[in-house]
DNA sequence: CTGGTTCTTTGCGCTGGCGCAAATACTGAA
DNA sequence: TTCAGTATTTGCGCCAGCGCAAAGAACCAG
């Protein structure tokens, strides 16, 4: 791939994407050379997995391209879906902290491509830069409050808010505007907002359908289309229906 | 008080105490008498609380004697309980990563003393012990698969079997081994135990009666006693109900 | 175009657990 | 001991949302 670019030019773009990682942000040009040089890629076809839970925790991801989806099953067999996850973010960060295994699989949900760096790897990076060991606190901090808030609401909230919610939060990371809305860039089932939502597809089938007699989205096949955002919002704060503009 | 100790005295104590705590093992001597030498200490009574939700969020605390419950609420005015934590864990951690506000409130539920340190001094020590950085990452890493788990239950889960893992948690974390069988060792209300599990308190008066009826539990005001933890095991695993022995 | 697969929709009945409300039971202070 | 305040128990009605089931609808491969 990327056939006829030099490496020298190869290396320049790479750096320039890890400049964007929330993980790197903040190291010098140099000091992003020295992650560059380390980073290995993997590529995965819509479906197939970077890895799968309880498989021994070695590498930590950055996706490049594409998105993946990280998900947990149960000992029943409930699987819940942890994140989404899209371009520059991290995941698998489970050897940042001393982890021995992944508690979740990690699966590409369009085909995509990620950066990795092994365990060992990662350590001697840190050692050598430590301002990637603070963002790494940092964006561990910021995950932990996003699940608490989730936690949160699927503690204290009804279904419809809850589902609300979970699409808003999509829309904010994988909104992509067309002529009529906003749509959320990557093929998203029933199933998928159920498991992200603590509920089942036919209650969410359920929502979805009432939201587009409402007008507030449209939808078809693990497509969502968002009409009226503005709506939706009142649905997430549970104001009274209010057709908006 | 500690009337009658010198100051060094005093000092050895801290260190040795500091010794046990999470976040700073593996730590030199020498390094634990630079954290001690920072340290300052906070008593609060029953009921008081060492920070409110929304406080600016300038100190890291650790527990030094007593117990805490860390809680929340929404902006509809729902209470959740975080966590409850006892000797020697940290709370308030959220200086570790970028956070500007407390998002819980930290309440001590018997009298409680702690540790403090401010963030700028936290920083400092970071730097100069950085292995404190990395047992904090360690700490966030497992505190997230904590709360993971429990959205989890609390997705996939009923209620009886969420108390039951609750009340076992609580057991391992606090239990004391009385004539009967093992208390929990903290005054804990069944409101406390519903905010813990995402449900009412009047759910959870109805789960602990019909344990007491089957001789699982005894319990009084703001007071539990697991008789047959077996059982309870039982219950939360979804075995089918068995004496044990 | 066809047949198979995967998603989605919808009806129907049921129930776990919430919400309200009222009756007790504890406990600590005076 | 009594009183006030706080916790707990329990009955009752109700409904959001689950589970089942079956029928569509969209998509893909050949």
């Amino acid at each position: 791939m990327t056939k006829g670019k030099s490496v020298i030019e190869e290396k320049k773009e790479l750096v320039q994407l890890l400049s964007g990682v929330q993980l790197f942000k903040g190291l010098s040009e140099t000091a992003l050379e020295d992650v560059a040089a380390a980073a290995q890629t993997l590529d995965r076809e819509e479906g197939a997995s970077f890895f799968v839970q309880g498989d021994a925790a070695t590498r930590l991801f950055v996706i490049a391209d594409g998105r993946v989806k990280v998900s947990q099953v149960t000992a029943e067999g409930h699987q819940i879906v942890v994140r989404y996850a899209g371009g520059g973010e991290m995941f698998g960060c489970v050897p940042l902290y001393g982890g021995e295994e992944y508690p979740a699989t990690a699966s590409a949900i369009v085909p995509s491509r990620a950066l990795y760096w092994s365990r060992s790897v990662m350590d001697r990076l840190m050692e050598r830069h430590p301002r990637i060991a603070i963002n790494a606190l940092e964006l561990l901090g910021e995950e932990l409050a996003l699940v608490r808030s989730r936690y949160q609401e699927l503690a204290t909230e009804r279904v419809e808010r809850r589902v609300a919610r979970a699409l808003l939060r999509l829309v904010g990371k994988a909104g992509r505007k067309v002529e009529k809305g906003v749509m959320i860039r990557f093929p998203l089932s029933r199933q998928d907002l159920a498991e992200l939502t603590g509920t089942t597809l036919h209650t969410v089938s359920r929502i979805l359908s009432s939201w587009e007699q409402r007008g507030l989205i449209e939808s078809g096949r693990r497509r969502i289309v968002i009409l009226n955002p503005h709506g939706l919002v009142s649905v997430a704060e549970d104001l009274e229906f209010d057709d908006g503009d």
